[in-house]
Order: C-alpha cells, then sequence, then structure tokens
DNA sequence: CGCCAGATTGAGGACGCTCAATTCTGGTGG
DNA sequence: CCACCAGAATTGAGCGTCCTCAATCTGGCG
C-alpha cells in the first residue's frame, strides 16, 4: 500500500471502465483526482449521521458499511465497501448524510473534493453517466438485500452475503475461495438481519455442510457450487459485465 | 387525465426542482420531452425482465412495482411507483433489466426516449446532476426498505410502507389521510416480505387499534400520529426538503 | 347465476429470538 | 513471560412471531 490514493483511484476506474465506454483521456481524468488520505480506526466512524458532507470517500485498504438503525437500536447495515469502492458517490447530489458509514476493521480511505468530480463529470457527460452507473449500481445491490434479507432463510442470506463479497473480491485480484472479511460474526447478523447468536448457528450449519469456513474476519470457501446454490446467487446484479451500449 | 405526458412531466418536474437548483429553461427541457402514452392492464409487465430498454417509463396514472424473485417462486417487491415517478429512469445508465416492473392496477404510463433524456442532460449540467439525484433518492428508499424489512416486526413494517405512501401522494396532490392505494393484501405481502395470511391478521390488528383502514386498493388513516409512532417513520429519507447546496 | 380473485378465519408447526452461561482469542500491562 | 481483560465466538433451553395448510366468505364481472 505505498500510495493509497493511487491504487485506490486505479481499482474504482478500472470498475467504472468496465460498465462504460470511457476514453483515456476519462482515464487521465479520474486517476488525476486529488484526494486526501487518512485512517480509520475499527469501529468508527467515516461519516456522520447527519453529515453535510463536501467530499466523498473511497475505501483504499480495510472493509467499511452503511448503518441504519431503529429506535430501539437495531442496527441494520445497508452495504458493506471494500476497496474500490466509492462509498460516498450518492453525496456529490445529495451531501446530507442519512446515514452514518463506518468502518468495520481499520480501513484507509481516500477523501475526494465533490468539485473534483462535478467538474471531470461536466468535462466529460460518459463519464458523468460512469457515476451516475455507478450510483445505480449499488443501489441495485441495496434491491438485492432486499430480496435476500425479505424472502430467504438464514443459510440462503448468509450464503448469499458471502458469495457477493467473495465476486467482489475477486474482481480487485483476491481469490475469491480466501479472502479477508473485516466482518465479526455481529456484523454479518447486522447485514443479514439476524441474531449474532443465530448467525453463529448457521455459520457452524454451513461448515458441517461442507460448504464455508468462516473464521474471524476471514472467509474459506470449500465449495463453491453448492455455496452458490445454497444461496440461489446469481451475480448478474452486480453488472461486472453490462456496459453501456 | 386530458393529457397523459403533460400531466406526468409536470409532476416529474415537480419533484426534480423540489432537490435541485434549476432554471426556468432546464424546465423547458422537461416540459418538453416527447413520450408515448400506453396504457397497461392490472398485473401486466412494464418491463420485462432482462429485456434491454431504449425508453424510460413515467407514471401517468395507477400503480406500479419492480419485482424480484426468489428460486421458488417467492416474490419480493422492491420499490412502489405512483403518478409521477419515473420508474426506469437508470435504465438510461444501464438498460438491462434486472427485473420486471409490472401494473399493480390499471396503469398510464408514459415512455420517454433514453436518447431525449440523454441529450438535455448534456445540454444542462445541473439538470444532468438532478437525474442522477432523483436516482439516488429512489435508492435511499429501497435502503429504507431493507431496513425496515430486516429489522421489524409485522406491524411497523405495513404501517411504515402506509406512512411512505401516504406521504408520496400528499405530494402530488392527494389528501394524506385518504388515498388510492392500488395494492392488494397480496401485493403488500410483496412488499414487506410477510404471508398474505399475516397481512390479514396485522391489518385487522392496525384497524382494532384504531390507526387506520385499508379496504381493498384504498388506505383511509384515523390516526396519523399514531401510526407514525408504530411505523417509527421519519421521512427524511424522501428527501422532499434537500436541495443541492 | 356461476365464477374467480381477493379477503378472512382457524389450528398447528417451525424458524429464529431471548436470556444466560461458558469458552476462546488477541491485545495490554505488570 | 504471564496474568488479565474485553470482545467475540459458542452452546443450551424455552419461547414467540410468523408460516403452512385449509376452509369459508365476499364482491365484481361475464
Amino acid at each position: 500500500m505505498a500510495a493509497p490514493l493511487a491504487y485506490a483511484l486505479d481499482l474504482w476506474w478500472n470498475r467504472l471502465a468496465l460498465r462504460s465506454q470511457l476514453t483515456p483521456a476519462d482515464r487521465a481524468l479520474v486517476l488525476g483526482l486529488p484526494g486526501e488520505v487518512q485512517q480509520i480506526a475499527s469501529n468508527r466512524d467515516i461519516v456522520r449521521l447527519g453529515e453535510c458532507v463536501t467530499r466523498a470517500c473511497l475505501i483504499a485498504d480495510g472493509t467499511a458499511a452503511r448503518f441504519g438503525q431503529t429506535r430501539d437500536g437495531l442496527r441494520q447495515l445497508t452495504a458493506v465497501y471494500i476497496p474500490g469502492d466509492m462509498c460516498d458517490l450518492h453525496s456529490v447530489v445529495l451531501p446530507l448524510a442519512t446515514s452514518a458509514i463506518q468502518a468495520l476493521s481499520a480501513t484507509t480511505v481516500v477523501r475526494v473534493p465533490h468539485q473534483a468530480l462535478k467538474d471531470i463529470g461536466e468535462a466529460s457527460p460518459a463519464l458523468g453517466r460512469a457515476f451516475w452507473r455507478d450510483c445505480v449500481a449499488d443501489a441495485q445491490i441495496a434491491t438485492e438485500w432486499l430480496i435476500n434479507n425479505s424472502r430467504r432463510d438464514a443459510r440462503s442470506r448468509i450464503a448469499h452475503l458471502l458469495c457477493e463479497i467473495a465476486v467482489r473480491s475477486e474482481r480487485i485480484g483476491r481469490p475469491r475461495d480466501h479472502f479477508p472479511l473485516g466482518m465479526t460474526q455481529i456484523h454479518i447478523g447486522d447485514a443479514t438481519g439476524l441474531t449474532p447468536v443465530h448467525v453463529n448457528r448457521t455459520l457452524r450449519d454451513l461448515r458441517e455442510r461442507g460448504l464455508v469456513e468462516v473464521p474471524p474476519r476471514e472467509v474459506r470457501i470449500l465449495d463453491w457450487n453448492g455455496l452458490r446454490d445454497c444461496a440461489e446467487f446469481d451475480p448478474a446484479y452486480l453488472h461486472f459485465h453490462s456496459a453501456e451500449p
């Protein structure tokens, strides 16, 4: 992690370019973005609830998540972010944060000024639409989580979450079957709408079925096809292969 | 409904302008959009799954919804659309439909060509960002649904759904406490992740508490404050009052 | 008048929750 | 080097919400 800014921008650029028809000039605009590197400790806020944000936040290392909360303190994780995710891109158009973002493990982030993003988005309309598209893709992940948490049982829910993170991890160059998770069992419960106790029992079940092992903050997938079937996982919603027409 | 196109564009413009700093010139661009009016019968597809869309779809009358589905046929509603909602705006940047959109009741829609939207978005960057913002606002609704379905019990879930639709209905000029719902109890179950049987029992419970009555495809709110408290409903996520800085 | 989708009610069962205790782990300080 | 500690993981027992299956009722429509 010699240069977090360059590393993170490169990952993000790869994802933007995957889904859009962009030019080398666009690439130069993105890789030339300014940004301030910052270390965030585990369980600390990256974006506070109600804050009016002026810079978007790009993950360079670690794991972060967006949180919602009910009145009686139940936390619900509404998105997970890994390196290369511009986790706050929508704040460019809606700067008032309606939910907090926290680091799940020790995390390195890069703060990119909104104005710089607006400027290059206006300079290149195709790039502007690529930003828009990035937000839409994130929204489709939230939609998939909605289906997952509303309609599947605990085993499928957790399997689905692990499949999604596996595929996204693979996209940034990690082995799909063995990668850092950056989440505790409590976090998995916060994401899937389950209690930590039930997460624990369900992970044991998945392990006993020979599908996946989840030691603390880590994932070892033993049977990808089995896990995928159990989760009914279809990566189409991640849009890693659908470019602009 | 003399002129569905003009009526629907006007509603949509109002929402765009509410959240953004737009000019009279932007207004002329939006209200001048072309569109083909179409009638869709109840339970028919407006957008088919897997279709590659070339026109976005604006609701002029009726109620529509986006659907997901699990392998064993459980349906999950991931968004509800009422008049003035550009339900397919994200298809401008991701034209491959990963989920179907259906009419819940008899619905009038307006098809607006993507190219026309791209053109006016490039002509006015502020307008382009307003489109982006509209998608982000929809995403935040999906996020709220995720919290709702993952963390609240049946009574709060249904109350929350009704509160949201009440506030959105009010925005388009309907009385907040008495409006058409366009959904059956089965649809409410599809939205909240509950079975129709349990929806029915829960609606009876809400009625017996004197909070709300839900005769077929209609809502009569008897005690707004009580319903809002029951739902833990806070309309901030709808962003009806947060403009661009 | 018959038909059908939707609404309604009953009875029993299952999945996930609550409460509680114990073990494991990594980090800290003596 | 070891004792200690906090947070996380693990396991057990009992319970409640919501589901399943099934039957009946209602209203709109051909």
